[in-house]
DNA sequence: AACCAGGACGTGA
DNA sequence: TCACGTCATGGT
């Protein structure tokens, strides 16, 4: 825990002038007019905070959930392109579907074998949930989710003010000595959450800016070379 | 040609 | 609890 901590407002407004509103959770049905490689400047719905509304856009949400884990949002959102045209981004229809033809759609992003289960997994547990917003705790039971997935999940898909926490958050405030490296998880989300109002759009675009200022700067080693936050505090 | 990608799980100490 | 190996494919 540092005193530097009450610059989490002003890094946030600094990401924001830099950056733009960055439309995040991406979804297929409104792909935005400008994607980009790094994932995105304004790419997707900017400034609509009211999406997903269906439910079958709450579910995507959660697929691309379990399908971006420790790949790129490029790899998973071809997976999801898959999966909408074997007509599969609706619960049952997805629990029909063949385990190799599962694979096969999904194989571009990766642990095919372990995320097609994680899918029909996550899957199981949306339905049983009858359309009731689950618990952390909850999320946290289910195969293949994990802190950072359930807080994607609580956050993006059913715009819960729980923070998301992800290896860049990490990489970049360790950078700029803001936190230790080791700090955990749960640490880290209490961190943003305590010091930031409790606002679902905010949590949004900060974990978003984050992302995509990590793409920047925080990609390859060494790390933070010329960062502008740096500047700032 | 290594290294990284919007992590999570199982294991053994 | 915690460090470490494993899971798999694609892009740079």
């Amino acid at each position: 825990m540092s005193k530097h901590v009450k610059q989490i407002m002003n890094i946030y407004h600094k990401l924001y002038s830099l950056y733009g509103p960055q439309g995040w959770w991406p979804l297929i049905s409104h792909e935005g007019r400008n994607p980009t490689k790094t994932g995105a400047v304004r790419g997707y719905h900017p400034q609509n905070y009211d999406l997903p509304q269906m439910r079958n856009q709450i579910y995507e949400v959660i697929l691309g959930a379990i399908l971006t884990q420790n790949t790129s949002w490029l790899q998973a959102n071809k997976a999801l392109i898959n999966l909408h045209q074997l007509n599969a981004i609706e619960p049952e229809k997805l629990l029909k579907l063949d385990d190799e033809i599962l694979k096969s759609a999904i194989r571009c992003a990766g642990f095919l074998n372990q995320k097609s289960t994680y899918l029909k997994e996550i899957t199981t547990f949306f339905l049983e949930l009858n359309g009731r917003i689950p618990s952390r705790k909850e999320l946290l039971q289910v195969k293949g989710v994990g802190n950072e997935t359930a807080d994607s999940i609580l956050l993006y898909a059913y715009k819960q003010p729980e923070f998301v926490v992800d290896a860049y958050t990490l990489r970049i405030f360790a950078h700029l000595n803001l936190v230790d490296d080791n700090i955990k998880y749960m640490e880290l989300k209490e961190l943003f959450q305590s010091n930031l109002p409790t606002d679902v759009p905010i949590y949004q675009e900060y974990h978003a800016l984050l992302v995509e200022h990590a793409k920047r700067y925080y990609k390859r080693k060494p790390y933070g070379v010329d960062d502008p936050l740096k500047l700032i505090i």
